[in-house]
DNA sequence: GTGGTCTAGACCACC
DNA sequence: GTGGTCTAGACCACG
């Protein structure tokens, strides 16, 4: 569990945390229901209060990532494949549909946005 | 001028003008050096407040799609192609940067980013 | 916008608007578009905490009940009576699966349960 | 005596167990006077705490669904079929209020919520 | 110990 | 003025 939290984005602390985590969720390296450190030990070690913490767990346990049981703890969801690849689809399409518009507005035409990532997106 | 500001949208309404008159420019649909009406007509028709729009006016001209002259009005700046091709080229980069970002995050590569546009991407 | 708040219920209090304000909005006693007050006049008058009024609303957000727009306020969603009966019908049967549940573990089969429906529910 | 813990559940743990004791002892598949195993050994198989199942324990003593002797265990109690229909009425009572009240506030009237639970409920 | 809820402040961007 | 975010405390039920 490593989160870094950017003060000079204009994201959300609390969403920083979620993408971060969530996005280690799917790329498998936190296990299966793996206990995630208590909201207050993690809200100490990055610094800021244990509600953004809860804000980001509980949009965590919203999507599906993880659950959590009063007096115990919460635990990373046991996701199959499939279910990593419908959320991280969800999470994609959800984005890109904005995106598309966006380059839309900005009189892009599908050929353009295609040269322009295969110029700069770097693996 | 034709704007159409979404409620549903999170985009800050300042903003989503912005976008639709620079884009509007940058198709060459207002012609260089029209008169663009003046704000409180703007404000009324939009029925948002004067303070908004003075806040799109102000964007534009900053970012060079407009000028201004106290007490004559705002005007579409005369851009030649080129100058079309850089502003919308820096904006396109600005956003393709953080969405590229985004896309990595989630653990997509480049390849699966052009699949899901050419999916998506309906000109 | 006419809310009660039960100090000795279980329910949390962000919960009880909820469901106060959804079930008016179902029952369309409160018209779409409408701009609710906003949510430092409505924690004040409940006497609670501006936050747990803000958890209420994003509930009702994230349901699609009303719509927020940061500067303007919170308004209720237009929906049609074809959305209005969707809704209705997820909540009511996200409860019922739970009761139908819970019925089943105390041994009432289906017969037993509408007799003491028909015995107890009084419109 | 089979009990399954749910970790999705949002119940706590010492009621889930209540409730699938009590729902046992009902049916009649515990038998009266039979000694319960003790609950370090219950807590053990079902990999809680034993603070939990001592928990369960007092809540179906205290609804007379068990008896404890100090030093020599906790047994089911004897009931007749009378004092069984009671207790199940009391806690199908208990509980129909509450879910009867929620229906309302949905704006459901009986018939609907008969037929919604003619349709749903499978014996 | 844990998570769940709540409070009474505060600052920011937006309108 | 509005909503959106964040803080630093507090109390409760659960384990």
């Amino acid at each position: 569990m490593n989160i870094v939290i950017s003060n000079t984005s204009k994201k959300p602390i609390y969403q920083q945390i979620f993408e971060q985590i969530s996005s280690q969720i799917i790329k498998g390296e936190l296990q299966a229901d793996t206990c995630l450190p208590p909201i207050r030990t993690v809200a100490k070690e990055l610094r800021v209060s244990v509600i953004t913490i809860k804000k980001a767990w509980e949009e965590l346990e919203r999507k599906g990532f993880i659950y959590s049981m009063v007096g115990r703890g919460c635990f990373v969801a046991s996701l199959n494949q499939s279910d990593i690849d419908e959320k991280r689809n969800d999470m994609m399409l959800e984005k890109l549909t904005k995106d598309i518009e966006h380059y839309k507005t900005l009189g892009l035409t599908k050929a353009d946005v295609i040269k322009l990532i295969e110029r700069h997106y770097d693996d």
